[in-house]
DNA sequence: TGTACATCAGTGAACGCGCGTTCACTGATGTAC
DNA sequence: TGTACATCAGTGAACGCGCGTTCACTGATGTAC
C-alpha cells in the first residue's frame, strides 16, 4: 500500500527538489486550479512528509517562483522550436505567435500562473528582480528570454522594410505583438464559455491589414504564412 | 469606540445588502487583493457580524457574482457615457476602447475578477448562464450588456464600408476589438513593472494598418480620433 | 576488516491562523385586539 | 391608549477545515581511524 520511497544519497539531495518541482506542476495541470496546489498536497504526491520541502525551498514563493521560471523556459523552448524551420522572417513571426497561443491553450493554469497574475510580492528596489522573473526581460538572451527572443524576430521582420524612415519602432512592435496573442490566449482562458471564434479566424483578422499594406508596398522576399 | 450601527427597519432589508455589496468593493480595490475579501472582512468593515451576510447572501459565491454584475453594469455603463459625444463611428470606437482600458487600469482588481478569471464554476446545463454572467452576452441589450452595445457599434462602423462583400465580419471583428484592448489592459496588471509604451502608443500602432487602408479607400463620412 | 562517529535527508507532532458556515438566541420593530 | 404577541434583522459562540511553517528527532549513508 505504501510504496516506501528510496531515500536520496548523500550527494542526490536535488533528486526530490526535482520531484517536487515536477509534482507541483503535475498538480497545476490536472486541478487546473493554482489554489489547489498546496505544500501538503505536493508533499503528498511526492510521497514525502510537508516539512521535507522546506529542506530544497525557504518557502512556497519560492517554490512557485522556480515552477513559473520552469514555465517560461519552456514557452520559449516551444517558441524557438516552432520558429526554426521558418522560410522568412513573417512566417517566423507567425510560426512564433502560434506556439505562443498553443501553449497557453494546453497549459492554461500554467499561463494563467505566470501571466495573469500579479508577479509575487515585490520590495522597492526589487524592480529589476521583478522585470526579469516576468520571464520576459532578462539580463542576456539567454534559454527562457522569450521576450528577447521575441525582439529579435521582430527586428528581423522590419529589416524587410527596405526604408528605415518608415519602420516601426522595435520595441513597440514587439509589445504590440506579445499584446494580440495574449488577448486572444488569456480571454479564451478566462472565458472558455463564450463564442469564439476559430483562433486562425482571429489571428487572420489581425493580421489582414498588414498584410494589405505589405502587398501595396512590395518587400525585399516573398511571404508564406501557413 | 463601537459606533453602534442603527439596525434596519422591517422593510429595510435590504439596506444592509446594498452595503454589504459597497464595502466587498471597497475592500476590492483597496486591498487589490481579491482573496483578502472574506466574509469576516466585508462583515467587520460594515460594522455587523459575520452571520448576518448569510440573511441576504446564500453563500460567498452569490455575493461575488452580485459584486462582478456591478462591476461590468459599471463598465458598460463608463463605455456607453464616453462614447455619447462621439462624432462618427470610428471616433465612437475608439473612445469606447480607450474607456474599457481607462476602466481597467483604474479598477485593476475589479477588472481581474471578472476578467482575468475563470467564471466561477458551471454545471453542464449552466452554459447560458455562464456566458451571461461573463458579462459580456445577454439575452437582451439591457444595462450591462457591454458586449451587446460593442456589436452595435461595430455595426455603425462596418457600415462606413460601402461594399457589403468586402466587410468583415461582424462577430469576430467585435471580437478582434475586445481582444486586442483585453491585451492591451490585461499585461499591464499582471506585470506592472515591465515598460510599457503609452496606451496611446500602443492604440496608435494597432490602428495604424486599418487607418492606411481607411485612408487608401475613402469612406462615406470623415474622421476624428481624439 | 571492523568499529565509532559525523552528516544530513526526511519524519512526526504540533503551532496558530483565518476561513466559510451553522445554530440557537435576542431584542427592537411593528401589528392586532 | 395599552397590552400581548408575531416578525425578523442581527448576534455570539462555536464547528471543522486546510493551510504554511516550526521544532526536536530518527536513522540510513558515508567517512576516519
Amino acid at each position: 500500500l505504501t510504496p516506501v520511497r528510496a531515500r536520496a544519497r548523500r550527494g542526490e539531495g536535488d533528486r526530490l527538489r526535482g520531484e517536487i518541482l515536477a509534482v507541483a506542476e503535475e498538480l497545476l495541470i490536472e486541478t487546473a486550479d493554482s489554489s489547489a496546489v498546496s505544500i501538503r498536497a505536493i508533499a503528498d504526491r511526492v510521497g514525502v512528509t510537508p516539512p521535507s520541502v522546506y529542506r530544497h525551498f525557504a518557502d512556497k514563493d519560492e517554490l512557485l517562483a522556480d515552477v513559473c521560471a520552469q514555465v517560461f523556459v519552456r514557452l520559449d523552448r516551444a517558441m524557438e522550436e516552432a520558429a526554426r524551420d521558418a522560410v522568412d522572417p513573417v512566417d517566423e513571426m507567425c510560426r512564433k505567435g502560434k506556439a505562443y497561443i498553443q501553449f497557453g491553450l494546453e497549459f492554461p493554469e500554467h499561463y494563467r500562473l505566470v501571466l495573469m497574475r500579479p508577479e509575487v510580492h515585490l520590495h522597492a528596489d526589487d524592480e529589476a528582480h521583478g522585470r526579469r522573473i516576468a520571464g520576459f526581460e532578462g539580463p542576456t538572451i539567454a534559454e527562457g528570454n522569450a521576450f528577447g527572443h521575441l525582439i529579435e524576430s521582430v527586428e528581423r521582420m522590419l529589416a524587410l522594410q527596405p526604408d528605415p524612415a518608415r519602420r516601426p519602432d522595435l520595441h513597440a512592435t514587439a509589445v504590440a505583438i506579445w499584446t494580440a496573442v495574449h488577448g486572444i490566449v488569456a480571454l479564451r482562458i478566462a472565458k472558455p464559455l463564450f463564442p469564439w471564434p476559430s483562433v486562425d479566424e482571429q489571428l487572420a483578422l489581425i493580421a489582414s491589414p498588414w498584410r494589405a499594406l505589405l502587398e501595396g508596398a512590395p518587400t525585399e522576399t516573398g511571404r508564406s504564412t501557413p
